[in-house]
DNA sequence: GTGGTCTGGTCACCTACGGTAACCAGAGTT
DNA sequence: AACTCTGGTTACCGTAGGTGACCAGACCAC
């Protein structure tokens, strides 16, 4: 058993309610906003950097550069540069990162299901009454 | 069937990689840092101002009113107010709440899991070479 | 050879979000 | 009158994240 927070021995892995706790940090990465979506984006198969730019819509360049070394250096995609011209640069998902599909598609079920409640409840909870 | 974003039929619930999507804003609420750790911390009973703030080492006040008014009015948590003295008001995950716990669970667990080969991961990209 | 294209980035700039700490109500207690 | 408790709100500030310009570098058209 690995004690991962300063002081926690009772949780394997280190109680994500522990702040700075590594836990809390992947808890951190992992539910950024545009981790969750690279990864849907990416499926199971490889993408390139201007296809996921394309497909989700929204992200700017430097974010996805960004989230894309981030999830790179934590081991979830990888990296593979062909020196072509125009060079082209493809990413995939590593075993971990597909790992990550799962909880991440059961997230995304949930907001879709509770899409029409939580709009329901946003309206009630902002009338003026 | 309920066409939640612009011009896009084909995905009932509206396409998360579609920007200014409903869906899209709901993961990005319920992905929100402190959204996760705040629905763990209630678990499936009550729970008061105080408390909370205790359990979620390191949340600011600020950030808990915060985080628990937007998951009142998107109908996650209900909030009781005892007049009494001093003021004790009390949180409790509603039904849709509750739902909630699940994926999150899951993506907790597959932190905890995945923390050492993160962190090896991390070990090894940062290293010069 | 000069201009335009393509990709995958980086960089400066600025806004907006999150964190910090101080303050508040309002009643009870000493 | 001063101090306690809870559950906030507010001003302030620093740092994320977003925007848009610019870059390499090789190819093609003229």
């Amino acid at each position: 058993m690995v004690t991962t927070c300063a002081g926690v021995s009772a949780a394997p892995g280190g109680d994500p309610y522990q702040q700075g706790c590594p836990t809390r940090r992947i808890l951190d990465r992992i539910g950024d906003r545009w981790t969750v979506l690279v990864v849907g984006a990416l499926g199971d198969g490889t993408a390139r950097f201007s296809e996921l730019k394309r497909r989700i819509e929204g992200i700017s360049q430097k974010m996805l550069t960004q989230t894309l070394r981030e999830m790179e250096r934590d081991g979830l995609v990888t990296r593979t540069m062909y020196a072509q011209v125009p060079v082209r640069v493809e990413y995939q998902l590593t075993d971990a990162g597909m790992s990550l599909r799962g909880p991440l598609k059961a997230l995304e079920e949930w907001s879709i299901e509770h899409l029409g409640m939580v709009m329901t409840a946003q309206q009630v909870y902002d009338q003026p009454s």
